[in-house]
DNA sequence: GTGCATTTGTGAAAGATTTCACAATGACCA
DNA sequence: TGGTCATTGTGAAATCTTTCACAAATGCAC
């Protein structure tokens, strides 16, 4: 369906512009025009119109857009057509919090699985969620693949537990650990790094 | 000591770069050309240098540059020659999760106050750190000005509590609920947003 | 000292992304 | 049906970011 060299910039718009539709959606909202999306978004109309021309023709001149059809169609853009099964390793406390945040769950995301190294965390559980040791993972994720690994363990070991997981084949890592992380070329790595966030924000206080 | 019109894209690397150089520093090493840099923190050596070079000239030719007088340049370029005050809003698993990183502190952030909605929150404590009812957010900012505000609250009540901290002066806000935020131009927003996240990574998934 | 090996700093080129601006289209109304 | 209005879709222009490539330093060996 779709073409390559879709900038990144353009997929996190789109993402953005999903969650607007589900609000207006859910304020009982019929359609909706580009600048409308833009002014929710944070961005501008010409740039939505030309986020979505990348993928199609998906509104209505002079009306603008279905929120229901363009929801759709960027569900579909996205990938969100399916539920995607979602490993987590390290169950500290960004860990607990991901398996306990329903919002997940609603987006398509199951969270099937949570290791940890500590013998005291393994056995615990939260919504019903049982921590697995370390030492299980690989055998888990031959058993049952996961499309997407969520890394939350402490710095010094992300990258070895990033490389089991791309020997077992998972094509999709989010990580939070504050590494760079190295990995081949057909796997999608994103990072969470809050310490990065704050900087940017001391930089911006700092130069204005 | 900078001028303007330092790329957003530019600021993130640099960050990047500072927290290679003190992971190289802890291994004693004395000095980094721009090829290991960008080896480490995943860029190329023209764009390690062409981002130094927008403010100032800090290597030595045929050498490279000093761990040490790198991290310290680009902590002084970074704002992080203070300390800064952090408040939270929002005591529940994000929040609790921030209060209790050691990393921020370790890197100047202090979290100085941490307020919730939910009375049964209130009087909790994470190392040593008790959760105050958000009614007495607007006083205590008086009293003790943030200098950084991280927004964990549901994604219903996140701009009504931007909207006040924005009133009583906050320039710099974290935010981590699902929802784009309105905000001055003087006032400086970083998004944390996960379920995007994790909705770039099935587009990179689907577009392989 | 001279020459060699390295690596920086930086203009200029290439490439990518955003903004502009407007013809084309569809809805609505009289 | 034809006129008016709003709004899309999209090339072209403007702007921004990255990469290239090389002269200018610097240290080191001999
Ligand atoms: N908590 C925060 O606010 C915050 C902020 C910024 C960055 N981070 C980063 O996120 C990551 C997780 O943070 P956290 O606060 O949840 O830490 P945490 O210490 O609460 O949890 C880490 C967990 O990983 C487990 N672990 C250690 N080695 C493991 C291994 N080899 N395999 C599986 N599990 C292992 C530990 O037993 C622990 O339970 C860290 O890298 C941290 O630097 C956290
Ligand atoms: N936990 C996750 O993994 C995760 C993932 C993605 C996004 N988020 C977002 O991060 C935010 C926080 O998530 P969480 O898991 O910590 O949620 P949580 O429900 O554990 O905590 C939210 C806290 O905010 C408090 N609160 C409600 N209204 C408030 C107000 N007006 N002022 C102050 N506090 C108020 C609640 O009492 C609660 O303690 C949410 O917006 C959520 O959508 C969380």
């Amino acid at each position: 369906m779709t073409m390559r060299k879709i900038a990144e910039s353009t997929v996190r718009r789109l993402s953005l512009y999903l969650r607007c539709l589900e609000g207006f959606e859910a304020q009982g909202l019929e359609t909706v025009s580009s600048d409308v999306l833009a002014a929710r978004g944070g961005t501008t109309s010409a740039q939505v119109r030309k986020d979505l021309s990348f993928f199609g023709s998906f509104g209505k001149r002079g009306l603008g857009y279905s929120v229901r059809e363009l929801s759709s169609a960027l569900r579909g853009i996205l990938g969100l057509g399916r539920r995607y099964r979602v490993a987590v390793i390290g169950a500290g406390k960004i860990g607990s919090a991901l398996v306990q945040y329903p919002g997940f769950r609603q987006r398509g995301f199951d969270i099937v699985a949570i290791f940890d190294a500590d013998t005291r965390k393994v056995g615990e559980a939260w919504d019903g969620l049982r921590v697995r040791h370390v030492r299980e993972l690989d055998q888990a994720l031959r058993d049952q693949p996961a499309d997407i690994v969520a890394i939350v363990t402490p710095g010094e070991v992300a990258q070895g537990m990033v490389d089991r997981c791309v020997a077992l084949g998972v094509k999709a890592i989010l990580n939070f650990a504050p590494v760079q992380l190295q990995v081949p070329d057909d796997v999608a790595v994103k990072h969470v790094n809050l310490a990065l966030e704050f900087e940017t924000l001391t930089f911006a206080l700092n130069n204005r």
